[in-house]
DNA sequence: ATTATATTTCGTTACATGGCGAAGTGAGGA
DNA sequence: TCCTCACTTCGCCATGTAACGAAATATAAT
């Protein structure tokens, strides 16, 4: 139950539920995500280790980059697993979601372009 | 968007999570849920009432007695199946869910022995 | 009619949560 | 070494939420 909890709690938020959304695209590294979403970086750092307390997503460090995941669903315990199906079968196709991954592509074509982009890896 | 973040939200207390899972068993009135939680009336009311919102469970009325009750399956709107279903697999086996369901068994017999009852009907 | 019972609504209080900016951490780069 | 960059943690404020008791509502019983 406890953990159920944590999860119905990180869900809670629509920042949170878009930032998983995200992720069905891949990884992404977390000022891309602050992009995304408009918010400043501690606020998306806070939303990011509640999902992460939730074990929904799993973080992989590169150098100073840190890249957030969901996770594999072949090796994520089933009730992740069953959440991020839920999710998606709930808000994987709405409005919000569409367009977050078109903003999301768009900020990866700007980052390859700019070198200055705070993403851009060379 | 808006009606999944109500769903999580509403599913984001554990009392309400309990309340569903215990009208798994079908409707209950207001009073046996109020005995369930161990709760004030007012505030179990106020769970009910966000319950309600999210559609979660439906309202039936018998003079004073207020029956709520899970949407039946095959009427209830997609979405609602889903999640009842994604809660029923996530929680639905938890040691509370059991205790409760044993508790809401002992409560029934008790009201039909004593006439004095809330929830007793003639 | 009056009273009793079941439930909801209202008002209040205490605590949780989301937001931000500032300061801290840790890994490169100059 | 010192600085910069990506990110996190901390401290604060505003808002939201869960809890209660008291008052309101509605229906039955007397």
């Amino acid at each position: 139950m406890r953990q159920f909890l944590n999860i119905t709690r990180a869900l809670s938020d629509e920042g949170r539920v878009r930032l998983l959304l995200a992720l069905r695209g891949g990884e992404q590294c977390v000022c891309r995500l602050i992009d995304l979403l408009g918010l400043s970086p501690s606020t998306v750092s806070k939303h990011i280790s509640i999902l992460e307390q939730a074990e929904l997503i799993e973080c992989r460090k590169d150098g100073r980059w840190h890249y957030y995941r969901l996770p594999a669903a072949e090796t994520a315990p089933e009730p992740v697993r069953a959440t991020l199906q839920w999710l998606d079968s709930m808000v994987g196709s709405s409005p919000i979601a569409k367009s977050d991954r078109a903003r999301l592509k768009a900020l990866a074509r700007e980052a390859k372009e700019k070198i200055s982009a705070c993403c851009y890896r060379k």
